[in-house]
DNA sequence: AAGGACCGCAACCGCGATCAG
DNA sequence: TCTGATCGCGGTTGCGGTCCT
């Protein structure tokens, strides 16, 4: 392994790029790739290391990044996701299409997180500062905190499964197995669209408009089927059917404890494995036993949903408004 | 008009995770 | 299994432009 010595680094340049460099690296990656970051700038004839090269071209060169300013819609997006995921930037910028999780990082630091302060809502929390703890806030955490908890796990099943693909891929390459068609990709719990299913008038889950995540794929088909019937189907995702329908958790699931408290049930539709944060269950007397399942009845938030729907509402308003026009500017 | 303060953005830095020999 | 290389992420910095006094 060779590393750089003192005099190679000497001669690497930093700071702004100059459209000459743009224009060797896009000529360069549009006609090999970029394939190792470090040996690009040398075969591309760039006096910059492999990371600027990377940087410049995942923030600013590459061809499907939308620049310019933010729509009011982004806007709301980047603070739910914010509010749902903190300063995961790259998490955030995987439902936000065509915007890096730096354009969106600067634009947090630069001016949401401003306005957020400026409104007297803590950027870090999301929870008015005058008004901290309560009833209505604690179960909002509660609830963000639990829909983080999916979103967290979705990201990392996603992960995996590109690296299991990845893994198989070789596989395949070196025993040079003919392998049957991958299977569909698993369905995911896009918890930005449950977010704003969340906040819909009548509860249950409405579009969310063009805001689709390019890497959670759930399915709007499916939801909408639920939505028409309003009752969600026994067997289903009970954890989300239970956001849709402002915590009307109408059936029963069977759920595992297991060591981490959290309870486990099944979506045999999807065959995704179902985990729901107790927390988020009212007290014993709303569950029942029987022999062989454990039944949750639904916690009943709706009084403090109303709140945390109403809080949401005055605070996208309040930010998606022009300045000049909202008086606590 | 000058210069200091502020703002927005591109780029860099450091660290942890993963890969590969 | 170990270790260095590479990659990706989040925090931070530096610079150019704009605003304010």
């Amino acid at each position: 392994m060779v590393r750089s010595n003192g005099h190679e680094k000497m001669e690497l340049k930093k700071g702004p790029w100059t459209r000459e460099e743009d224009q060797k690296l896009l000529a360069y990656i549009e006609e090999h790739g970029h394939g190792s970051w470090r040996a690009l700038p040398a075969k591309a004839g760039l006096q910059r290391c492999g990371k600027s090269c990377r940087l410049r071209w995942t923030n600013y060169l590459r061809p499907d990044i939308k620049r310019g300013k933010f729509s009011s819609q982004e806007e709301k997006a980047i603070i739910r996701l914010h509010a749902l995921l903190g300063n995961r930037w790259s998490a955030i910028a995987t439902h936000l299409p065509k915007r890096t999780d730096n354009e969106i990082k600067n634009y947090w630091n630069t001016r949401l997180k401003k306005r957020l302060t400026r409104m007297g809502i803590d950027p870090v929390t999301h929870k008015p500062k005058e008004n901290p703890g309560g009833s209505a806030q604690s179960r909002h955490a509660a609830v963000v905190s639990h829909m983080a908890q999916w979103e967290t796990a979705r990201l990392e099943a996603e992960t995996r499964l590109v690296r299991e693909s990845k893994l198989l891929s070789k596989l395949q390459l070196l025993h040079k197995i003919t392998a049957p068609p991958p299977p569909p990709p698993p369905p995911c719990l896009d918890v930005l669209k449950v977010w704003q299913a969340s906040a819909a008038p009548n509860g249950f889950f409405v579009s969310a408009g063009c805001l689709d995540s390019p890497t959670s794929t759930l399915n709007f088909s499916v939801n909408s089927s639920m939505t028409t019937g309003g009752v969600a189907d026994a067997g289903k995702v009970e954890g989300y059917y239970c956001m849709q329908e402002r915590g009307r958790f109408d059936n029963s699931v069977q759920m595992v404890p297991d060591n981490s408290c959290v309870f486990v049930g099944h979506d045999h539709i999807h065959n995704l494995q179902v985990s729901m944060d107790p927390t988020l269950l009212t007290s014993a007397s709303d569950c029942y036993n029987n022999s062989t399942t454990t039944s949750y009845a639904a916690p009943d938030i709706g009084g403090d949903f109303e709140d945390n729907k109403n809080y949401w509402n005055d605070l996208l308003n309040l930010v998606s408004s022009p300045p000049l026009e909202s008086p606590v500017f």
